[in-house]
DNA sequence: AAGGCGGGGAA
DNA sequence: TTCCCAGCCTT
């Protein structure tokens, strides 16, 4: 067994030396830069983030740079990543980094203590920054060691992740658990994948349990999933003498906090919508003659929405919210109001088809 | 322990 | 279409 350890730990170091991606956040020691990258790659693919990344240390060069920047542009750096209550928790930990005299946690239990670090972005921060003993259980963790360890529990369980824990921890290098970490890491993302792994090219085949029952494919069991509902939302699409349109800014927390949307509220109709949208916008409302309305499906990770616009104009003086040219709203808008406004440049969503006007859009 | 929270890429 | 990703926070 000792040997086996040993040697299957030696096999996945010299395996990721040679097969290791190539990914921007591995080329500096800067706690800070290494910091965001963490942050960004919660819950999101490497690819996706490397380019916001790139524009964000440009934004944002230190933790000073981020402290001292408004939230607004912070959000408008992250549109588009998701998760946004991640940008305003890193906004909110630079401030506390500063306030602290700009230096960096030095443990796992330091960088927990800072909004936006659980248990997971605080093992990989110790073993990358710090060079700390720890294991960064994150996906790709879980899914290498359900197979390779043959676990037929749950993977998500406490239980189970408990025990991979701990079966990874018996295998680390001491000292060198930020190479170990992420060469774990790469192996999930490039060869022992979600569906279809590929064991014939894995460096750990003749390690893995799974692969030796013939149960690559069945490992890792998830829970089963909920089904997603359908929610339908309708959005007034004010326009103003100038040709802009009227974005509202979302409270700080819930679906899109921070960011700027067309007013929108759920509701199957306009009669339904507009009372709330009054409600919203502070004006009174009605729809634009001869404009028919525009709609886009968005699926979520929990649910899957319609968005429906209706051109409308205010008959009273608008009192929340900012006017924007709909092609350049310069403010962090979310993707699928992204679209609407784009949409809506691109010829105001057309005229109401003569034949048959849309009662219940 | 469970649910809310984005968006995109791959099959 | 469905799955799932370098998870965290609140309840």
């Amino acid at each position: 067994m000792a040997r086996s350890k040993s040697s299957l730990t030696q096999v996945l170091l010299s395996w990721y030396s040679q097969n290791g991606r190539q990914l921007p956040w591995r080329k500096t020691k800067d706690p800070y830069a290494i910091w965001i990258s963490e942050i960004m790659l919660q819950q999101t693919r490497a690819e996706v983030v490397i380019p916001y990344y790139e524009r964000f240390l440009q934004a944002f060069p230190t933790v000073q740079a981020l402290a001292q920047a408004p939230l607004d542009t912070v959000l408008r750096l992250w549109e588009g990543l998701g998760y946004y209550s991640r940008a305003r928790n890193l906004h909110r930990a630079a401030k506390q980094i500063v306030r602290h005299g700009g230096t960096f946690p030095r443990d796992a239990k330091e960088w927990k203590e800072l909004p936006g670090i659980g248990p997971y972005t605080a093992a990989a921060l110790a073993a990358i920054v710090n060079g700390q003993d720890a294991i960064a259980l994150d996906a790709n963790l879980l899914r290498v060691g359900a197979r390779l360890f043959g676990e037929r529990g749950i993977v998500t369980s406490p239980v189970v992740r408990k025990r991979i824990e701990r079966r990874f921890l018996e295998l680390l290098p001491p000292g060198k658990a930020g190479t170990f970490n992420q060469a774990l890491m790469d192996l999930g993302a490039t060869v022992c994948l979600p569906r279809n792994p590929r064991c014939e090219a894995c460096p750990l085949r003749r390690f893995c349990v799974a692969q030796a029952t013939g149960q690559q494919e069945k490992i890792p069991v998830r829970a089963r999933r909920r089904v997603r509902p359908h929610k339908q939302f309708i959005a007034a699409v004010l326009q103003d003498e100038r040709g802009r349109l009227l974005l509202v800014r979302q409270a700080d927390r819930g679906i899109w906090g921070g960011l700027w949307t067309l007013p929108y509220v759920e509701a199957r109709s306009w009669r339904e919508a507009r009372p709330k949208l009054e409600a919203i916008t502070g004006t009174r409302m009605k729809r634009t003659a001869g404009r028919s309305p525009y709609s886009i499906t968005h699926t979520f990770t929990h649910f899957t929405a319609t968005y429906t616009a209706i051109p409308a104009i205010p008959t009273t003086r608008v009192r929340h919210g900012r006017w924007v040219r709909p092609e350049q709203p310069n403010l962090a808008v979310p993707v699928p109001h992204r679209k609407l406004l784009q949409a809506f440049s691109r010829g105001g969503f057309g005229a109401i088809p003569h034949a048959r006007t849309p009662s219940n859009p």
